[in-house]
DNA sequence: TATTAATGATAGTATTACTATTATATTCGC
DNA sequence: GCGAATATAATAGTAATACTATCATTAATA
């Protein structure tokens, strides 16, 4: 019995996944194969034989490979927006809230295991490199409609709310944390990939303290 | 007669798109295309149609479509390398360098006139739209080390430097400046398509604004 | 003029991203 | 326990894509 469940769009997907044991399965194994071979390369038909189904079976729960990965990374925002409320119980300044919600942005996150059917580190894993691609396309527009984009906007208000407790004259909260949480996901990937350019090591801490710092600075009304 | 030529590395192109009228009316084609359909409904067969060529003419400048848009991104960057050069002969504060910098990321750009075959506005957005879909992928690692990504490694590492000088104990300039050349492209498009992710009004100047003030504060020293 | 390089014309292949149809198995109301 | 509905499996098929290959033609060049 899942405690926990964690709401995605209806247009995100053309039958529930979470509602039946195929559609659990077709979550979980297109997580692991997404992580192991990127977007482009993985097929329906390549989640349909991992799973001993068929490629008609994963269309009947999402239209195409596009709306899957939308519903993934909703799902992803989703769990993070719990987490965070889960977390903001216990703070009070806002200057920790902040911190801490950097700190969830780019540690490595733990399977939860209320939820045996969703990895949340491959799928932390998955946002990281994948997530540009679902709203870097000319469909954009129409989708953003259908809230395909829900899950990120809601996360970037909670925080930006925050920021205007610790300076409410602060002009762009909205652009602020868009940046940021770009920056959480993409300063991962240069670590590992394009080194140059980050100042990062190996390991979360770095960034954790390049994102605080750029955070708290810039929303200071101190000049 | 090109006053100006922007090299791009050899391993962006099977044969120099510069030096014949083929690859330029190819280059040519692609971006304006590339802007108006987007990268994912763009083929080689649409390009060789639009100038009356043939795909296979195609295949002989650009192994595929991924490296034809590693070659126009790079010359973009390598174009704004020269225009970065150009105007800090006349700047002399690192600080007003940096401002001018995030200027010339966001502003529109001119047309060229010397290099008609290359629209440097519809390029622009064309980096805007489609730009970490060059580094996004399974083979990243490979290409990096062929140098795909050398022209946005180099302007990172000029604006670090420039940081440095205001700042020397700044530990973290490299994935200040990736961050902000990449909010600059960012930000353009959520203007545009997803205006709950910033508070600019369309146009330049919130967006500009923005980063600046973002850049100043976080480099500088007071605490 | 002979050679080479660039392009055009055409054809072909494997894969992808679907759509359609029919068969079978399971569940559910009664 | 039966019929109806639903979910899935099995299979086939199509249009488009992303190439590769071959050969003919034209233009540049030595």
């Amino acid at each position: 019995m899942n405690v926990l469940n964690i709401t995605v769009s209806h247009k995100l997907y053309q039958k529930n996944p979470e509602e039946t044991d195929l559609g659990k399965r077709i979550l979980s194994k297109s997580i692991e194969l997404m992580e192991q071979m990127g977007y482009e390369q993985l097929t329906f038909k390549k989640i349909a034989t991992a799973i001993e189904s068929t490629e008609a079976s994963v269309y009947r729960y999402f239209q195409n490979k596009h709306q899957l990965l939308a519903y993934l990374i909703n799902w992803y925002w989703g769990w993070l927006e719990v987490k965070l409320a889960q977390e903001f119980i216990i703070l009070n300044s806002p200057e920790n809230k902040l911190k801490r919600a950097v700190q969830l942005l780019v540690a490595p996150m733990d399977q939860d295991a209320r939820i045996p059917h969703i990895n949340e580190g491959t799928l932390q894993r998955i946002v990281v490199a994948e997530y540009p691609k679902i709203y870097l396309t000319k469909e954009v527009d129409v989708e953003n409609k259908e809230g395909y984009f829900h899950g990120y906007n809601r996360i970037c208000d909670i925080l930006s709310m925050i920021a205007l407790q610790i300076n409410p004259e602060y002009k762009f909260p909205h652009s602020l944390f868009s940046t940021i949480i770009s920056a959480a996901q993409s300063q991962q990937f240069f670590v590992e990939h394009l080194p140059r350019l980050s100042d990062a090591k190996a390991g979360c801490e770095d960034i954790i303290d390049f994102l605080t710092e750029l955070t708290l600075k810039t929303i200071s009304n101190d000049e």
